[in-house]
Parts: structure tokens; C-alpha cells; sequence
DNA sequence: AACGTGACACAGC
DNA sequence: AGCTGTGCCACGT
């Protein structure tokens, strides 16, 4: 029997794996809050994703990662067009706040690792 | 200690 | 085809 008790789900390493598969974004690459969530195997909490990357240290490019719908969500947190203006550079097209052709350059961690 | 809020997603209507 | 409601976990008040 094992573990009797119920493990609490180390965050930290949850918020180290956020990180590091957000660094390990190809670029030119977009993903979803939703496909790491489920690639950590913590699926259906997707919102803790977005906290997690709420507190993501700056070498996370964390502009990289939108909603499902592609929509940049969180640019409020980047410091307003901060995140549209990284992506535009990287080769993105952004139509009002939201990634043209997402679904093209869609990366799924769990797909690709 | 409890309620409400939040960078989401999915099922149901 | 779009809107509403619910689930998820942690944090702030």
C-alpha cells in the first residue's frame, strides 16, 4: 500500500516543470495553458498554469503561452503590449489580441516530448 | 476560517 | 454556434 496518505502534489516541482517546458519552446512555437496542464498530468487545472507563469521569472518566455483560443489573455501581466510586441518579433501575427493561424504553430509538450 | 477572485478548459443547453 | 455553468488549486482579504 502504498502511499496512504494523499501527496499534496509538490508545486514546486510543478512550477519548475511549468518553467522548463515553456523554456523549451521551440521558437516560432506557441502552446496552451491547457497542454502543459496536461502534460503535468495536473489537466483541468489549467488556471494554476497561469499562476504559475504569474510568477515566472524572466528568462520564461511566458509570451509564448496563450489560452486555447490562442488569445493573448495574460498581456495585462506582461506589462501591456510587452507580449504582443515579443511575439510579432518572433514571426507571429496578432489580430487583436489574438495569434493568427494558432492552431499552426500550436506545440504540444506532451505531443513533442 | 470562509468567500471571492484569477494568465483556463470542457460539458451542457 | 454561442453562452452559461462547473471543476480545478492557490492566494488575498
Amino acid at each position: 500500500m502504498p502511499t496512504p496518505k494523499k501527496p499534496k502534489k509538490d508545486l514546486s516541482n510543478f512550477f519548475a516543470d511549468v518553467y522548463e517546458v515553456t523554456k523549451l519552446i521551440p521558437k516560432g512555437r506557441l502552446t496552451s495553458y491547457g497542454a502543459i496542464a496536461n502534460y503535468l498530468g495536473t489537466k483541468g487545472s489549467a488556471r494554476m498554469v497561469g499562476w504559475a507563469l504569474h510568477g515566472c521569472p524572466k528568462n520564461v518566455p511566458a509570451h509564448r503561452v496563450l489560452n486555447r483560443n490562442g488569445l493573448l489573455t495574460g498581456k495585462h501581466h506582461f506589462g501591456g503590449n510587452r507580449m504582443q510586441q515579443l511575439l510579432e518579433k518572433e514571426g507571429h501575427s496578432i489580430k487583436k489580441d489574438q495569434v493568427v493561424d494558432f492552431k499552426k504553430k500550436y506545440w504540444d509538450p506532451a505531443l513533442e516530448l
